[in-house]
DNA sequence: CGGCGTACCGGGAAAAACCCCGTATTTCTA
DNA sequence: TAGAAATACGGGGTTTTTCCCGGTACGCCG
């Protein structure tokens, strides 16, 4: 009897042609394949067999690798849950592990050590590649230093203008306020992001991935 | 006799189980795997069979797609291009066309879409997925208003530290140059990217890649 | 040689950004 | 029901940025 297995992937021909590289393995069945998290929800909901490992790209677009981690270990918690990613991203690794997967590999991996890394997880329950051991420790404090910090609609709004070339006055009328009034959301959020010029804030938003280019 | 197929990309784990998928087809042979350019270089030197197809990664370490594209349309024009990206970015898309490859597929392509793109190849010379075709004019005039811009050493390095909290008279300290020496170098970066304000030029310096978060 | 481009520097002024001092409302919650 | 926390606003002020004007020095080239 083969080891039943899901993917997520949201690019189709990573995840078509990964089913068949574990397929060719001999051990394991892919029983179920989502583009996103949504797509998986659906589909597990119709599903006879629930696999018993499933593997995660961090990256989708409508549920991404953090929240369908999130959801599966809420609902299926008997799935053993391996996040795959292509960026070594150290924000993404430490979420991944808290919202609860119990491995992270990089798409760069060679496929013998994927292999090797699935019958570890199915053996002791868990896999971390030398590389990312060693640096965990590091990583975990880094994710601390930099909790997540809350930010106000408005403050989110202004934040997105002040990534732009507008001057605050244009700012101030684009959101129908009082030049002071944005003036506070600056000051707040220069706090916030501990940083004291438009500039710092605007690239500690951009590294915090509240705006993008 | 099977056509023989290279593949380049740094993702291991899907350099190799496209293998398997394109093998899986039934007409291919997958002659040559390569993690990026140089290593493709190397490979195809002391090669007996020369693929007639090749799928490029845009996105590679050390040597990326469109370098590779570039080479391989100089030393080897038979071989057929076929960039390979995750993302739907239109510079990328320009770049690998005018480098010399013939057509462009999204990682997320259907595994029958990509099938069929490399029969039409063989068959026509080229292919264009329905979506690509359809903007490809507008591509190139973005292409063309956004030419590359030439900085010299110091606008470059002035450029970071503009990128930072840092004023421009702690940069002219920085940099043992008078403040209206960087004045300048102000002046012609905001020439250059079509900026007025730091701000401006701090984002566009990020999305023209000559600066990093 | 004189013209030309480049890097470099200075003064001054207007605008923008930054940073205090306050007040006042609402909303939520301990 | 007191008190955060979010929202909104005003009058000051300094510093920084932005944008002008001007100039010198050096090398290159026809």
């Amino acid at each position: 009897m083969k080891i039943p297995i899901g993917l997520a992937d949201d690019h189709q021909l990573f995840l078509k042609s990964l089913g068949l590289m574990l397929e060719s393995f001999g051990e394991y069945e892919v029983v179920v394949e989502a583009l996103n998290g949504k797509d998986l929800q659906h589909k597990l909901a119709h599903q006879k067999t629930i696999p018993d490992l499933m593997l995660l790209d961090v990256n989708m677009p409508l549920m991404d690798g953090v929240e369908t981690t999130k959801w599966l270990s809420a609902t299926h918690p008997g799935i053993k849950l391996i996040a795959l990613s292509m960026k070594d991203d150290d924000k993404a690794i430490i979420d991944m592990f808290k919202a609860g997967c119990c491995a992270y590999l990089l798409k760069d991996t060679h496929p013998t050590e994927l292999e090797k890394a699935l019958k570890e997880i199915r053996l002791k329950g868990y896999y971390n590649a030398d590389a990312s051991n060693v640096n965990f420790r590091r990583l975990l404090m880094k994710a601390e230093e930099k909790q997540d910090v809350i930010l106000t609609v408005k403050e989110t709004q202004f934040l997105s203008f002040a990534c732009s070339e507008l001057t605050y006055k244009q700012i101030a009328a684009e959101m129908n306020l009082s030049e002071r009034t944005i003036d506070g959301y600056r000051e707040s959020l220069f706090q916030k992001f501990h940083v004291q010029s438009r500039v710092g804030l605007c690239l500690e938003a951009l590294r915090r991935g509240f705006v993008t280019l």
